[in-house]
RNA sequence: CGGGAUGUGGCGCAGUUUGGUAGCGCACCUGCUUUGGGAGCAGGGGGCCGCAGGUUCGAAUCCUGUCAUCCCGACCA
């Protein structure tokens, strides 16, 4: 029945002002969603379908290396996450309600206090290990800042797969498996995906990865990709920036060591700053940032004035140190006055409060007669040493944010390889979660040898939705979106050019059906308007194959094109037929 | 949560400075003409101007409050 005059299929041809990025302006003008609030949308009949073939390749994959789908319920219980004590450390993004009876509920993130409770009551002996259950379905995150329409929403669909086993090394392989399968799902879905080591945040464990769409940004479009990836071609070594470590250039040193004495630097209160004013090499500057934890705790970190922070890495270093920081924050002008009793830009590693957590970074601990502000408004300490000038650290640690062309940190030394930076979009990720939930929820097993133990686990997520919006921004041009086959809403599009010329209408409905009884997934374009109209909606909806019966109806020959190619073919009925299935069976990202 | 901006038919906007009861383009409906890259003409339907107070003879316009949306930052399985 696919005739586009049925369909709910309404393209506009001007942009909603509030569609910022390539993929929200895409597919509200194409007709696939509208939004409805701030993060929450309306997947209209098109988007749907894409969004259903996106789950049914996940599905598939899945199935086949044994998982077992399942369905567990958004609307949960307060108390199950008391019980693993995420009720508390989840914060502002858990969405949370009451109900009538003033009970707390939760519209659930991610599942896994119910799994690990399903596998408590279920799950009774190693017997039924190792087990990998999923499902795909609706999940809730009160993000204080939604954006980028589907690639960040409050609410979105993910499949999310849960393994439980009596051993590390039985999680390790199913790891490695989910790692494959993940693989092959996006290489399905069209996406070439890269895997890349990453921080594990909020949700515990140790080991994991991510699955990047890498993004190449056109002329003036937003860059999408939010995540920012540090990889080398030559060892492979990839990893989210929040995780990536790199090998520094050794910080160039200056020739007359003589003694360290304090100068004026009046005015100088950046890195630039110090550099211009005072010849001030920054790789050999100590720069030093104050952070404050939830708890009203002071951090000091410091770093070369070459290098900058990376928040995430120095939020684990706090909690290393035994710190509670899971939400640091940089110190504002007058609490940094109220602490140290100075001025921003002047704020040194010395005589400090007993409060203050001082972390160093690896690369600042290798220097020697270096340049430091002591907390005095105006100075800086010039040839400075560790131990004798300044107090050496209490912690050291990797809390530097890596660049692009520092030294890939697995290559042999001397090898010269560095490391590349590209932005990507996280479509998917694998945890090792070990036996963080089963403790904290007390979820065991019994083992062969008659004890009670906990489930080691694993968790491994797929955004559905933000996949496809992800293959929205990789995928197009400036008329519209270029979907890959595997998740296209329908795989052709049938045009007669002129409505009212009865040769085109014979020939595109001949074609149209023809293609329908091979099983292709077909609309016929039959509605009552011009052809550059209906031109330009298949270039913005973006069907891979188009197919016109235009001006050489008559002689029976359709004008033939992919979406991505410039330039049509004339072909008969027979031949369109051949050359469709052939696309449709064939179709390889343009990559 | 801090900073900035914007709310006027489905979408994009004008009107607000200087108060007089709402307009344009697209979309939608009808008719005619047109028919290869978002057609033309004619006619038509649709808006408590985000919401609530206030000022005023009179408020889209001025004042106060509030809500919503977006951007930057912070933050983020």
């Amino acid at each position: 029945m696919p005739h586009l005059s049925k369909l709910l299929i309404q393209t506009l041809r001007e942009t909603p002002k509030e569609a910022e990025v390539v993929s929200h302006q895409l597919l509200v003008r194409g007709g696939y969603i509208r939004q409805i609030a701030s993060g929450i949308y309306n997947l209209l009949p098109l988007m749907w379908r894409v969004v259903g073939k996106v789950n049914n390749i996940v599905r598939e994959e899945m199935d086949a290396v044994g998982c077992q789908e399942l369905l567990m319920p958004i609307l949960q219980p307060a108390d199950l996450w008391q019980k693993s004590g995420r009720w508390d450390v989840y914060g502002g993004e858990l969405m949370r309600l009451k109900d009538r009876h003033d009970r707390d509920c939760v519209l659930a993130p991610t599942h896994e206090e119910v799994i690990t409770d399903i596998a408590d009551r279920e799950l009774a002996s190693y017997k039924s290990l190792p087990a990998n259950l999923y499902q795909i379905q609706l999940k809730y995150r009160d993000e204080r800042r939604p954006r980028f329409g589907l690639l960040r929403g409050r609410e979105f669909m993910m499949k999310d797969a849960y393994s439980f086993h009596s051993s590390q090394a039985c999680l390790d392989r199913e790891y490695d498996v989910m790692a494959d399968v993940y693989t092959r799902i996006f290489d399905r879905c069209g996406l070439g995906t890269k895997m890349v080591r990453s921080d594990s945040g909020a949700i515990g464990g140790s080991v994991s990865h991510e699955f990047m769409v890498l993004t190449n940004i056109a002329e003036g479009e937003q860059e999408s990709g939010e995540n920012v990836v540090f990889y080398c071609d030559d060892s492979n070594y990839s990893a989210n920036a929040d995780r990536a470590e790199s090998i520094l250039p050794p910080a160039k040193t200056e020739g007359d060591a003589g003694e360290s004495e304090i100068i004026d630097t009046p005015n100088a209160t950046s890195i630039i700053g110090l550099e211009k004013a005072h010849g001030f090499e920054p790789s050999l500057i100590v720069k030093t940032l104050v952070f404050i934890t939830e708890n009203n705790q002071p951090i000091m970190a410091l770093l070369r004035g070459d290098t900058d922070v990376e928040p995430i890495k120095l939020q684990n270093a706090a909690q290393q140190t035994g710190l509670v920081a899971n939400d640091i924050r940089m110190a504002e002008a007058d609490e940094i006055w109220d602490l140290l009793k100075t001025k921003k830009g002047f704020v040194g590693p010395i005589d400090l409060p007993e409060s203050f957590t001082v972390i160093a970074d690896k690369s600042v601990m290798e220097l020697k007669n270096f340049y430091v502000a002591i907390n005095q408004p105006g100075k800086h300490r010039i040839r400075a040493n560790w131990g004798t000038d300044i107090p050496t650290p209490q912690h050291v640690a990797d809390i530097r944010l890596a660049r692009a062309g520092d030294l890939c940190p697995i290559s042999e030394p001397g090898s010269g390889h560095t490391l590349k930076q590209t932005r990507g979009i996280e479509v998917g990720n694998i945890f090792q979660l070990g036996d963080k939930y089963s403790k904290d929820m007390d979820a065991t097993y019994t083992a062969e040898d008659g004890t009670e133990q906990h489930f080691i686990m694993g968790c491994y997520g797929i955004g559905t939705t933000r996949t496809a919006a992800a293959a929205v921004e990789r995928y197009h041009d400036k008329w519209g979106i270029i979907w890959p086959m595997a998740i296209a809403p329908y795989h052709a599009v049938v045009i007669p050019a002129n409505p009212s010329d009865d040769a085109q209408w014979a020939l595109a409905k001949d074609i149209y059906e023809q293609l329908q009884a091979k099983g292709l997934e077909v609309v016929l374009d039959d509605r009552d308007e011009r052809a550059g109209v209906k031109f330009k909606d298949a270039d913005l909806v973006g069907y891979p194959i188009r197919i016109i019966a235009g001006k050489k109806a008559a002689e029976g020959q359709l004008e033939c094109k992919m979406r991505d190619e410039a330039k049509a073919t004339d072909r008969t009925v027979a031949d369109t037929l051949t050359w469709a299935m052939d696309q449709f069976k064939h179709w390889t990202p343009v990559v």
